[in-house]
RNA sequence: GCCGAGGUGGCGAAAUUGGCAGACGCACCAGACUCAAAAUCUGGCGUGGUUUACCCCACGUGAGGGUUCGAGUCCCUCCCUCGGCACCA
C-alpha cells in the first residue's frame, strides 16, 4: 500500500485551512466563545523545540476537541520579545536586538505554522512593537495616576552580571534566575508597582481558581500571610517607643529581651556610648553580607547589645535591648519582641548570649517539658492570663494592651511591592521625565509612545543605557518646558506578558489597549496552559494588573485565568532536562520530515501522562507511526470493502455489537478524557477501537460493512484534534465534505455500552474464586441466587455458613462465610 | 522546619473515585507469511510455587498498622523522590 500520509499531506492541507480561512475567530458568534491560551513564546535564538510543541500542539489538540464541540474557539499567538537574551546575544555578537529579534520572530512563525495549529494569526502581537509597547507604558501611566505605580529608594536585589535590579520574584536562592550570580543588595532609587495593596484579594481568591494545587501553594506560600499584632514597647528613661510585630502575642510574658534589626532607624539614637563602637562595627557587618550569607539559616546566631533598656508593656520590668541580623528590617516592623522560651531562633540566641529563658506555655496535657517549646498550649508564669489557651491569650494579651494603645491586631505579608525598572536597553521605555524643576512628571498620554530608540550603546557599564543616547536622553519638562531628562530605564519584561491576554482579543485596536466591552465577553481565559515555571511570577502579575484594572473601571472580571494547566516537560534521552551544553537537545524538525507532524503530535500524547513529562523516547515514535499507518490501511480497506463487497449484511448479532459497545466505549473514553487533558488514554481508547475493527474484519465472513463504516468515521472524528492533518485526509478520501472541523464531536450511546452478558467475579471473604458471564438484565437477588448455586461456589463454601452476601451489579459479588 | 505533588510490572503508564490491579503501548518470547530479512498478522508476557498439560494455589500498588464484606484508592505512623517557602517573628 502506498502510503498517503506524509509532510506533504500536512503542507496540502495547511494550505487549504489558510486558503479558506477554517480557523478566523468569528466574532459574531461570541457568546459561544472559549478563549484557549498557550503562554506565548520567547524568540530565543534557537528554534522551537520539543517543549514548545508539547505545550502548543496538545493545547491546539484541546481547542480543536472545544471547536467540535461546537464552541468559536479563540486561540491566538505572539511573542514575548523583549528581555535579556536577545540583548545578551547582542552583547556577544554585535547583532542588534531589534535585528535577531525579527529574524527569531520570522524563524518562529514559520515553525508554528508548521505544526499546523488553528491560531488565528489576525491577532498576532509582539511586546517590542511599537503598537504593543506604547500601551505598556499607557498602563504604566494608569497605574502611576491611580497611585500603584511609585519611585522609592529601597534596598534591591542587583545582578552584578547582568547589571541590573531584579524584582524579589527574579532572585532563586541569592541568585540570579536568569544567570546564576550571587545577588548583591543595594540602595537604589526604583519604580515599583504597589502589588503588595492587593495582598489580601491575591490570597483569598486563589481559592476560586480551577489551578494545580501545587502552583495555588506556591502563590499563597510567597505572598505569605501572618495573622498577629503589633505590639509598642518604650524605650526606658525616654519618650521614644518601636513596635514589634508577633504572631503568639500570649507569649509576651516570657519576652526577655527585644532584638532591632541593624538597619533599624531607632539604633543610633538609643544605643549607648559605651556600646555605641560595637554597634557600629555589627551594622557594617550585616551591611556588607551577601545575600546567600544572610539566607544561611544554619549559621551561629550574632548579635549586640545596645546598651539601652525596653520597658515591659506588662511587667514594666526592664529587657535589654540587642540588636541582630535574624531580624528583618524588610519584614513586619522590623524589630521582634524575644520569647526564648517558645521560639528557636530566640533559644539559640539567648544561650549564646546568656539571656533569660522564663517558660510562659505549658504544653496542654502537660507532657511536653523540654525548651524551646514552640507548640500551642496553656499560659503559665503570666500573671492574670494564667490557665488561657494559647488561642485565648493571643486575643486577651492585645486586647489589654489596646486599652492603653500600646497594642493591636494586625497582618503582614511576606510578598514586597514589584520591582519594575531595569537598568537594559531591550525594554520598553519607562514614559517618565526627570525635571529639576517639577520633579517627576508623567509623559502626556498624548506624547506615546516613547519611543526605544535603535541607536544606543547597550555594552553594560552599570548605567542605563539609553543614557547614552542623547536626543533620546535630554528632553524639555513637559509641564515647565525647561530641558529635562526621561527616564532611562525601562520596564521589566514581566510587565509586558502581565497583560498580552487582555491585548489579544483587539490586538489592532489603535486607539485605546483594549475595548472593554470586547474584553468583558472575551474574558476570562477559559484554559491557560504553560510552564510550572512562572507559579509566583508571570501569574502572580497577571492576576495583580487584572485586579488594578477592574479597580480602575477599565475591565470588569476579578481573574484573568479561570482554569489552568501545566504541561510536564520532555527531558533529553537520558533523563536530564534537554540543553545544548550537555548535547541531549531533540529537535522537532528531522521527526516531522520523516513522520509528519502529526505522528509527533500523537507521540507527545500517547507518550507521557500530560502533566507529567519524562524522557524522549525514539521507540515511542515509531509506535505511533505504526499506528497511523494501521488505521490509514484500514480506512482504506473500508473504503474498499464499500465498493467491493459482494457478501455484507445489516444483521446486529454478537460480533456487531462488540464492536459497537468499543465504539462508543472509545467515544465516551476519549470525550471524558480529551476535557481533562489526559491524552494518553484518548489515545489508548482510539488504538482499542483500531484493534477492534481489525479484529471484526479478521474474525467476520459476512461483514456489516456499514457498521464499520460508521466506526471508522466516529474513529476518524475523535482522532482528528490530535492527528489534524492526517483525519482531514483520511476524511477526504473517504469522500466526505470538507472539513472534519466543520464536524460535529461524535455522541456517545449510553444503550450501546450496556451488553447483553457481562463478566463478573465471585468473591468468598473478598478474595476472588471464580468469574461468571451473567445476563446484564438479573437483579441483585437473581445475581446472588446464581452465585450460591454455582458449584465452583459450593465448592469453597464447604461446610462453613454464609453470613452475608454482598452483590455490585455489573461488577461482583461478595460471599462472605464463616 | 512548614506547604504542595508523587512512589503501581523490565520500561512509559491506566484503574468509571471504595468493587476483577496492570487497560493501551514499548521491550521481550513463540508462531504465521517469506528463499531470507524487513514490514505485517496471530498468540504469550506481574512474582513465586505446583503441574506432562489444562488447571490450581500463594503473594503483589514505598514500609508498618487500622477502618471495611472488600483498600492502589479512606484514616494513623514512618521512609524516599520532586517542587515551593524559609532566621518571615
Amino acid at each position: 500500500m502506498e502510503k498517503s500520509y506524509s509532510r506533504q499531506t500536512d503542507l496540502k492541507w495547511q494550505q487549504k485551512w489558510h486558503e479558506t480561512e477554517l480557523y478566523k475567530f468569528n466574532v459574531d458568534r461570541i457568546d459561544d466563545k472559549l478563549y484557549c491560551l498557550e503562554m506565548f513564546s520567547y524568540p530565543s535564538g534557537s528554534q522551537l523545540h520539543i517543549g514548545h510543541w508539547y505545550n502548543y500542539g496538545l493545547t491546539d489538540s484541546w481547542a480543536r476537541f472545544k471547536r467540535m464541540q461546537g464552541y468559536e474557539v479563540f486561540e491566538p499567538m505572539g511573542f514575548d520579545a523583549f528581555g535579556l537574551p536577545a540583548e545578551n546575544y547582542a552583547i556577544k555578537t554585535g547583532i542588534h536586538p531589534k535585528t535577531s529579534t525579527d529574524n527569531n520572530i520570522k524563524t518562529m512563525q514559520q515553525q508554528l505554522r508548521s505544526m499546523g495549529a488553528m491560531f488565528d494569526w489576525d491577532y498576532e502581537l509582539a511586546t517590542c512593537d511599537l503598537s504593543y509597547y506604547r500601551w505598556t507604558q499607557w498602563l504604566f501611566l494608569q497605574l502611576y495616576k491611580s497611585g500603584l505605580a511609585y519611585r522609592s529608594d529601597a534596598p534591591v536585589n542587583w545582578c552584578p552580571s547582568c547589571q541590573t535590579v531584579l524584582a524579589n520574584e527574579q532572585v532563586v536562592s541569592g541568585q540570579c534566575e536568569r544567570c546564576d550570580s550571587e545577588i548583591v543588595r543595594k540602595d537604589m532609587n526604583q519604580w515599583f508597582f504597589r502589588i503588595t495593596k492587593y495582598a489580601d484579594e491575591l490570597l483569598a481568591d486563589l481559592d476560586s481558581l480551577d489551578w494545580p494545587s501545587r502552583t495555588i501553594a506556591a502563590q499563597k506560600n510567597w505572598i505569605g500571610k501572618s495573622v498577629g499584632a503589633e505590639l509598642t514597647f518604650f524605650v526606658s528613661d525616654s519618650e521614644l517607643s518601636f513596635t514589634v510585630f508577633t504572631t503568639r502575642a500570649d507569649t509576651l510574658l516570657g519576652a526577655s529581651y527585644v532584638v532591632l534589626a541593624p538597619e533599624h532607624k531607632l539604633v543610633e539614637i538609643i544605643t549607648t556610648p559605651g556600646q555605641s563602637a560595637a554597634v557600629q562595627e555589627y551594622q557594617l557587618q550585616a551591611r556588607k553580607q551577601s545575600e546567600i550569607e544572610r539566607l544561611a539559616t544554619d549559621k551561629e546566631k550574632t548579635g549586640v547589645f545596645t546598651g539601652a533598656y525596653a520597658i515591659h508593656p506588662i511587667t514594666n520590668e526592664e529587657i535589654p535591648i540587642w540588636i541582630a541580623d535574624y531580624v528583618l528590617a524588610s519584614y513586619g516592623t522590623g524589630a521582634v519582641m524575644a520569647v526564648p522560651a517558645h521560639d528557636t531562633r530566640d533559644f539559640e540566641f539567648a544561650k549564646r548570649f546568656n539571656l533569660p529563658i522564663p517558660r510562659v506555655i505549658k504544653a496542654k496535657d502537660g507532657s511536653d517539658d523540654s525548651l524551646p517549646y514552640t507548640d500551642y498550649g496553656i499560659m503559665v508564669n503570666s500573671g492574670q492570663f494564667n490557665g488561657l489557651s494559647s488561642e485565648e491569650g493571643k486575643k486577651a494579651v492585645v486586647e489589654k494592651l489596646a486599652e492603653t494603645d500600646a497594642g493591636k491586631f494586625s497582618v503582614n505579608y511576606r510578598l514586597r511591592d514589584w520591582l519594575v525598572s531595569r537598568q537594559r536597553y531591550w525594554g520598553a521605555p519607562i514614559p517618565m521625565i526627570h525635571c529639576d524643576k517639577c520633579g517627576i512628571v508623567p509623559v502626556p498620554e498624548s506624547d506615546l509612545p516613547v519611543e526605544l530608540p535603535f541607536d544606543v550603546d547597550y555594552k553594560p557599564k552599570g548605567k542605563a543605557p539609553l543614557t547614552t543616547n542623547e536626543s533620546f536622553y535630554y528632553t524639555t519638562c513637559p509641564t515647565c518646558g525647561e530641558p529635562a531628562k526621561r527616564d532611562p530605564d525601562t520596564l521589566d519584561t514581566f510587565v509586558d506578558s502581565s497583560w498580552y491576554f487582555l491585548r489579544f482579543p483587539d490586538s489592532n485596536n489603535e486607539l485605546e489597549p483594549w475595548n472593554r466591552q470586547l474584553i468583558n465577553k472575551m474574558l476570562p481565559v477559559d484554559k491557560y496552559v504553560g510552564g510550572p515555571e512562572h507559579a509566583c511570577m508571570h501569574l502572580l502579575y497577571a492576576r495583580f494588573i487584572t485586579k488594578a484594572f477592574r479597580d480602575m473601571g477599565y475591565l470588569d472580571f476579578d481573574e484573568p485565568f479561570l482554569s489552568l494547566t501545566h504541561q510536564g516537560i520532555i527531558l533529553g534521552p537520558d533523563g536530564k532536562r534537554m540543553s545544548k551544553s550537555k548535547g541531549n537537545t531533540i529537535l522537532p524538525d528531522s521527526y516531522i520530515e520523516e513522520h509528519g507532524s502529526d505522528v509527533l503530535r500523537l507521540f507527545l500524547a500517547f507518550g507521557y501522562a500530560y502533566t507529567e513529562g519524562g524522557p524522549w523516547d525514539e521507540k515511542g515514535i515509531k509506535a505511533v507511526a505504526r499506528f497511523v499507518e494501521r488505521v490509514e490501511r484500514l480506512v482504506k480497506h473500508v473504503n474498499q470493502l464499500k465498493k467491493t463487497a459482494s457478501k455484507v449484511t445489516t444483521e446486529v448479532g454478537k460480533a456487531e455489537k462488540d464492536l459497537n459497545y468499543v465504539r462508543h466505549y472509545a467515544i465516551k473514553g476519549v470525550t471524558q478524557d480529551a476535557e481533562r487533558m489526559q491524552y494518553n488514554t484518548c489515545v489508548s481508547r482510539m488504538m482499542e477501537l483500531t484493534n477492534a475493527l481489525y479484529k471484526y474484519d479478521l474474525n467476520t465472513e459476512v461483514k456489516n460493512v456499514q457498521l464499520m463504516i460508521d466506526c471508522i468515521r466516529d474513529l476518524m472524528l475523535i482522532m482528528a484534534p490530535f492527528a489534524p492533518h492526517f483525519t482531514e485526509e483520511m476524511w477526504h478520501q473517504s469522500g466526505y465534505e470538507y472539513s472534519i472541523f466543520n464536524q460535529r464531536w461524535p455522541k456517545y450511546d449510553e444503550a450501546a455500552l450496556v451488553l447483553d452478558t457481562i463478566e463478573i467475579a465471585v468473591q468468598i471473604n473478598g478474595k476472588i474464586k471464580t468469574k461468571l458471564d451473567v445476563d446484564t438484565s438479573l437483579n441483585k437477588a437473581e445475581l446472588e441466587k446464581l452465585a450460591l448455586s454455582e458449584p465452583q461456589v459450593i465448592k469453597f463454601i464447604g461446610d462453613k455458613s454464609v453470613v452475608k452476601v454482598i452483590v455490585v451489579p455489573k461488577r461482583l459479588i461478595n460471599i462472605v462465610v464463616k
